[in-house]
DNA sequence: CGCTTTTCATATGTATACATATGATTTTTA
DNA sequence: TAAAAATCATATGTATACATATGAAAAGCG
């Protein structure tokens, strides 16, 4: 007699709405709506915006390094930086220093709509954590943290 | 003199790794890559996998109905649906009471496959969460239910 | 009962997300 | 310092995810 998980033994049912994968899906989709809502006018994807909110804080920086710092891997962040260059809203050049990278900076553009949005993408997070009290989303958060 | 968020008075950096948002992304991104080593012998997507799940529980559903219980629009478990009849892991029938309806059914390879896969669903779910203790689990199974 | 609205499934297009492959370049190491 | 390994950006292919449009069918309504 072994203090076996429930689970193990298919006494406990398999409900998807439980599994903590498909919360974070939901979850993420429930995010992801919430700001396109918010910056509906500006056309941009979050991942576009995480781009250009790094962009704006780092100056310049090489595409994979953006890339991490945005949790993109290349082949992502290249489609991603692609559209953003067809915007207008980046800038590309060859690393003096270094042949394989190719750098990326704001245009005087994209520094413009980063500084507008940017405000909005606190509001952003406001919304999407208002259904927890604060000192729920702060645990959450917290939580969350350790879960990425 | 208001009691201002700081965040408006541009004090507080937006500091990317912070926001919900993107904390919601990697936290998705890395429990799809749990899922994917996981189960990696079948071939199966977490998405794919959610709707052998809810079939396996609910036996036979219209195709836009699984989407609803799998939180899947019209055109993604169209697509979802598609590549599991293409592996013989589904059934689809005409809706004899309802000509809009295709209805989906396990086959036998899929209902093996969903048996046998199910158990390890389990074991991602406590792979994701590994990193927090049991009562954390809890907690942030509780409040990610109210951000969906 | 006819008309409008809704629902269903499909189709198309854009945007992540990632595996894999490739060529160029840099770094490491033997 | 020459060879091996690693990094960078690109390219291709598959799989969500969703907006929008479409035609067929059912439901709602005056």
């Amino acid at each position: 007699m072994t203090v076996d998980k429930a689970a193990d033994q298919a006494q406990i049912a398999y409900r998807l709405e439980d599994q903590v994968g498909h919360l974070l899906r939901r979850a993420h989709q429930r995010a992801t709506a919430i700001f396109l809502a918010r910056v509906q006018d500006t056309q941009i994807t979050p991942t576009q915006f995480a781009a250009l909110a790094k962009l704006a804080d780092a100056g310049e920086l090489s595409q994979n390094h953006l890339g991490r710092l945005t949790a993109m891997d290349p082949a992502t962040i290249q489609g991603v930086t692609r559209r953003l260059k067809a915007r207008g809203l980046i800038t590309r050049r060859a690393d003096p220093e270094d042949g394989r990278r190719t750098l990326l900076r704001l245009s005087s553009k994209g520094a413009r709509l980063a500084k507008s949005t940017i405000p909005q993408g606190f509001d952003v997070s406001g919304d999407i954590l208002k259904p927890l009290s604060r000192i729920e989303q702060r645990q959450f958060l917290r939580l969350l943290k350790r879960l990425t």
